[in-house]
DNA sequence: GTCGATTCTCAGGAATCTTCCAGACAGTTG
DNA sequence: CAACTGTCTGGAAGATTCCTGAGAATCGAC
């Protein structure tokens, strides 16, 4: 994916902070705002491609903002940030067009993913690929749907995410916490021996079907996806 | 790798001139802070290429630290550094964008392999190569794989660690007290003998695939990797 | 509410790694 | 050659890391 202009609003700096150094992370060219009259007009200002806008902000709800430079014409896709327990009805009726929502606490994989979804759907995505492929493995992003060599593999959300982070970086050892940190929500504080259970669920669903073992363990230092050869 | 500016921030001097004295000598021009509050001075002041933050700190804590200048749009990667047992439940969130961590007590040529890693992955580095290659040997950093002749050589950390130092300074002369004081923990306290133990063990494991001795030991010197002449 | 899927924790056991040691071996010197 | 010094390597104890099954807690669909 190229380079997009991210707008982040959100009031609590941490969650600015993280988004940011992320998306940065990705190679996204990143601005902030910590209120919705701010917001709008940066939006105005700077025309971003994407708005990441968190829906409870101290003075315009994010729906307000939403409204308004709808009202004036600007299209810009929306990437919704609400609260688990804020009603669902009202966000899914406001997620018109490219729009979407993900609720917090978020995984920082689940923010990039999403953006690329969004992306693609709209169509400014140039190289939008939405199948992640390696090996016999194939990921389809649309779909989420997983197949080893050709056929279909069922996974749970998170092993979905855990997959496709490992996915996402082949024949490269990542270490527990950065898996950690990348498919786990941002305020979860259990032990690192998830990530283990996990790496399990997986090849427990993959290694039957795979020629090889597709997840590697790299003692005292992480796990690795084993892609073909280059 | 090209020189770097590494601001290193730790309350303990011991620490601080351990890492300079290493730094230093792997080309890099080093800043030290004693504490949070003259870190993010330094950092704003010097705008340091990375930072090597212990997490414990007198006065701001290492993730403060870290808010604080992220708050102010600063992206400089980190490299944190935590107590073995703060590690398991902290980690969330730390390793955002470019960053990382290692545990106390680390050792030097792992502080050194990680900073190359961190510069690789940012992209701030000109010549980033994540592969060592010397004669038959190669060593693929990403992948953590060691190949002799394309045959691949499975190695444990420490193996691995040991042969990293070595492939890095071919054709030269190592001491068995310079292996000890890069490639295990600081705060070893055992002998030289578990050099020998694990030049053993490499020979062992390389010797029968590569055409000739790879590690040839001077005696009453050292031990050096034979690389191709030139 | 009920039921099943999912998430997460925990703990035993298996596998691997680290460290130390001691005896074998090799090179050097007198 | 003999004695000495430094090096190599197998064994074994202990520590660490990883795997996996079992179960509790939670979530979501019906």
């Amino acid at each position: 994916m190229e380079s997009l202009k991210v707008l982040v609003v959100d009031d609590e700096p941490n969650i600015r902070d993280l988004l940011s150094a992320s998306l940065r992370f990705a190679g996204h060219q990143v601005l902030t705002s910590p209120n919705g009259t701010d917001a709008i007009a940066k939006i105005i200002d700077t025309q971003p491609d994407i708005v990441l806008l968190d829906v409870m902000l101290p003075d315009i709800s994010g729906f307000g903002v939403t409204k308004k430079i709808r009202s004036m014409g600007i299209e810009t896709p929306i990437l919704f940030l609400t609260a688990r327990d804020e009603t669902e009805d009202k966000v899914t009726g406001l997620t018109v067009g490219g729009d979407d929502y993900v609720t917090k606490p978020f995984s920082l994989d689940e923010i990039v993913a999403r953006i690329s979804a969004i992306m693609r759907r709209t169509g400014k995505d140039s190289d939008g690929k939405s199948v992640i492929r390696v090996g016999e493995l194939e990921m389809n992003e649309d779909a989420h749907e997983v197949t080893v060599k050709g056929q279909v593999v069922e996974l749970s959300p998170t092993e979905y995410q855990l997959l496709r982070y490992l996915a996402s970086n082949p024949n490269r050892v990542l270490t527990k916490a950065q898996i950690l940190d990348h498919v786990w929500e941002y305020d979860f504080n259990g032990e690192m021996g998830i990530v283990e259970s996990y790496v399990s669920y997986l090849r427990k669903k993959l290694d039957p079907i795979s020629s090889e073992p597709l997840i590697v363990t790299k003692r005292g230092v992480g796990y690795m996806l084993k892609g073909p050869k280059v």
